[in-house]
DNA sequence: CATTATAATTATACCGGTACAATATTTCAA
DNA sequence: TTGAAATATTGTACCGGTATAATTATAATG
């Protein structure tokens, strides 16, 4: 690991054991030069990461400070690696309805770069949160970078397969989403009446060297998903 | 404007005015270096900018890409700054529902770290959009930080006289967003029937100093909002 | 005492450098 | 021609430095 991230990962920690409160203010940086013995930049290497993850923010002149936003039972719309990591404390699980390899359709084949006649594995499941459903959805994984699927990966955590098992580094994520009424097939894999709101998402998930491997439709339980999310002013 | 983020706003320019496409390459670092006649750091920080903005992406080893989204019809669900600067192309307009300074409720005193006896600018006011129903929004202004508003600026862009007129830097925004069904108030407002899919989006905008300065609660109209969001991912 | 000017604090911009890791290209052997 | 090995390319990590802008604290002034 690098020294930014183990930093990073260090002031991160801090925050948490002493359960630090949002506006508390953290060392100033000189304090933590010193602290972590590594250079001025290094530092602030650290503390761009902690504030992408927003964790903390930092006011010119005034000093570190935390962030902190929190609200219970919401999770993360921007994490790009499933969910599992989010969820860790709401208990996630699937149930598998189809694993199959396959042409694309045109529309998954556009959003990954496919022609119709390459590979893809295609998984249809049904997502579960402390017993209720949580989201029904679609994916199409292209086989030229996600060798292998099997039905034991697929009820688990697909990117963690991904990244730990594969060895690929997942880096940006696009996401569409709008909302509308459910249709017969998603009110039945989720329990609900057709017609009832749903939130539909679909993400094309990309290498880090921009090679878009993952397609995924998502139609959300409207009583199970609430989502937040941490934006910075990127001015300009 | 410092020099990195002009450069920034440079490539950026170069990229929509020679319309690349994604993936494809830009000149590489100390080309640009040169270009320029500015040292590394400084380039890598635009190229930082950039990264965040979802406007390229870096690879080591290989080069420095064109990241494009662009489904048309999507707007951003991220920009902090209302509506207006995305939605150019789109025309939004507003039709003021109320204008009043009051107390809070005890929710916007919550989010925006006040007690009942502060001073608040209260808005309603419903949006439109190419002649249709956008959204319906409620929002709730520390007086104290955004000192005067009125009629004419709360029908157009209140974040543009926030940053121009008052010369307020905005920062970071905390969204929390669930789907629901609409209520009677907000069916009414919409032109659409109670019952019908919404999308509810709450957001609690920061000045620079983490100063909260504006809770909002907005209502869309799920035929109109499509949105989209650029993750990028901040491992670890 | 309130206001204003001054100084100290603190994060950020920018420079220029070395080393290194990931990727791409070329060379060479089989 | 194929594949592996060597080499070149290219972005990233990290160092250490100076200068500056925004903020906060202190001193001076009326």
């Amino acid at each position: 690991m690098l020294k930014y991230q183990q930093i990073a990962f260090e002031i991160e920690k801090y925050i948490e054991d002493n359960s630090l409160q949002q506006g508390e203010k953290l060392p100033v940086l000189e304090t933590l030069m010193k602290q972590f013995e590594v250079s001025k930049s290094t530092i602030t290497k650290s503390l761009e990461l902690l504030e992408k993850k927003g964790v903390v923010f930092q006011v010119r002149g005034s000093g570190i400070f935390v962030r902190r936003h929190k609200r219970k039972g919401y999770m993360s719309l921007l994490s790009n690696q499933g969910f599992k990591s989010d969820l860790e404390d709401f208990h996630v699980s699937s149930k598998v309805i189809e694993l199959e390899l396959r042409k694309p359709t045109q529309e998954a084949a556009n959003n990954l770069n496919l022609t119709l006649d390459d590979d893809v594995y295609y998984v249809k499941r049904v997502r579960y949160i402390n017993g209720q459903t949580l989201c029904f959805e679609e994916s199409y994984y292209n086989k030229s970078i996600v060798t292998y699927l099997n039905e034991e990966i697929v009820s688990e955590s697909i990117f963690h397969y991904i990244r730990e098992g594969l060895g690929l580094k997942v880096g940006f994520s696009d996401i569409f989403l709008h909302v509308d009424k459910l249709n017969k097939e998603e009110a039945e894999y989720l329990g609900l009446e057709a017609g009832a709101p749903k939130l539909y998402v679909e993400t094309i998930f990309h290498l880090t060297n921009g090679s878009p491997f993952d397609f995924s439709k998502v139609t959300y339980n409207y009583q199970q998903s609430q989502f937040f999310i941490q934006a910075t002013n990127h001015l300009l």
